[in-house]
DNA sequence: CCTACCGATCGGTAGG
DNA sequence: CCTACCGATCGGTAGG
């Protein structure tokens, strides 16, 4: 291996604070992840801080991509949500190291950064409670609470940072159609 | 306030594991929260290591209990599905800190203690996944994959910890309600 | 439960 | 990217 980019520290910040979190991970480790010193990072960034708002920030922009799309879409309520949660499941199981520190260690961002995170995922579940109600004003679902609603179904999709392993039996594929088909039962 | 009791140490642990995460607490954050030096808890307790034990300790006994109680009783699988939703979602509003504390830090526990953990978590969805397939057996549900269904249950469950506020909108039983229902809609 | 520490580790810097 | 550090903080101990 040559010499490292500013890139692949930041890929392998994303690596450790998913595996350990933020506060388990030292920029020693980082280093030693990295085959160099601790101290060799700051001439690649300025602080450990920093590493954290990137990781965060670059799995807060896949879901606000996702979610900006479907937005954009004239499709029915119900082929928005199957669209959002197949999408949602795309991410995850494709960009796991930021999706678990986007999900699990965006709370330990400076509190600048904190706030902008929070919005960004507050329009998520607004977008997500809005498909909701659109779905349930054109009687698509009969769900009484899009809040509520949207809420549970946004929860099957997080936990799947918990549970996914690319060596398990279920691809992505069939676990978005179970998603799709469970979300759809508690909607309809 | 006059001297603490272990036990006040071990629900302080709890508050700021669960808050700001085991390896974001120090032991001299913990002495604060309880008016005293980080140095005095070691009249308490012989590590920090010690109290994650003790704190995913209680949590787990908390859900162990429940699916005990639901093992042991006769009745038919959809009423114990949703015995084990009531009783999952009371232990998280009624025990916050020993829930967030048992489903997010368990992964920072000392090797020997960690195993013992994880076999009761697996102990826990295996009950689930039983009751479930019992129930495709009987008829009452029409969920083909036990495995999955039991996976996605839990995963609204479990995320409960992630929203619940005893401030928000909705009180324990109404969530309840509608984790119920949402459950069963899916399965049924 | 405090005083007074200990060695180890932390995030980070200066200079090359 | 390394050498050689810095002050701060960490978990923890001895002795009272």
């Amino acid at each position: 291996m040559t010499t490292r980019s500013r890139e692949d520290v930041v890929q392998a910040a994303g690596r450790l604070f998913a595996a350990r979190g933020f506060h388990g991970t030292s920029m020693r480790d980082l280093g030693e992840e990295l085959g160099l010193l601790g101290s060799s990072l700051y001439s690649h960034v300025d602080s450990k801080d920093q590493l954290l708002v990137e990781v965060v920030g670059n799995g807060a922009e896949l879901f606000q991509g996702l979610v900006d799309r479907i937005a954009a879409s004239a499709a029915p309520p119900d082929v928005k949500v199957a669209e959002l949660i197949r999408g949602h499941v795309a991410i995850i199981t494709e960009h796991q190291d930021q999706s678990a520190t986007f999900l699990n260690e965006a709370r330990f961002l400076p509190i600048d950064n904190r706030s902008a995170v929070v919005a960004m995922r507050d329009r998520y579940e607004a977008t997500f409670r809005e498909i909701i109600a659109e779905g349930i004003r054109t009687r698509a679902f009969r769900a009484q609470n899009p809040a509520l609603a949207s809420i549970l179904v946004l929860s099957v999709l997080n936990a799947l940072i918990r549970w996914y392993r690319p060596s398990g039996s279920l691809d992505p594929r069939e676990i978005a159609d179970a998603m799709v088909a469970f979300a759809m039962d508690g909607l309809r």
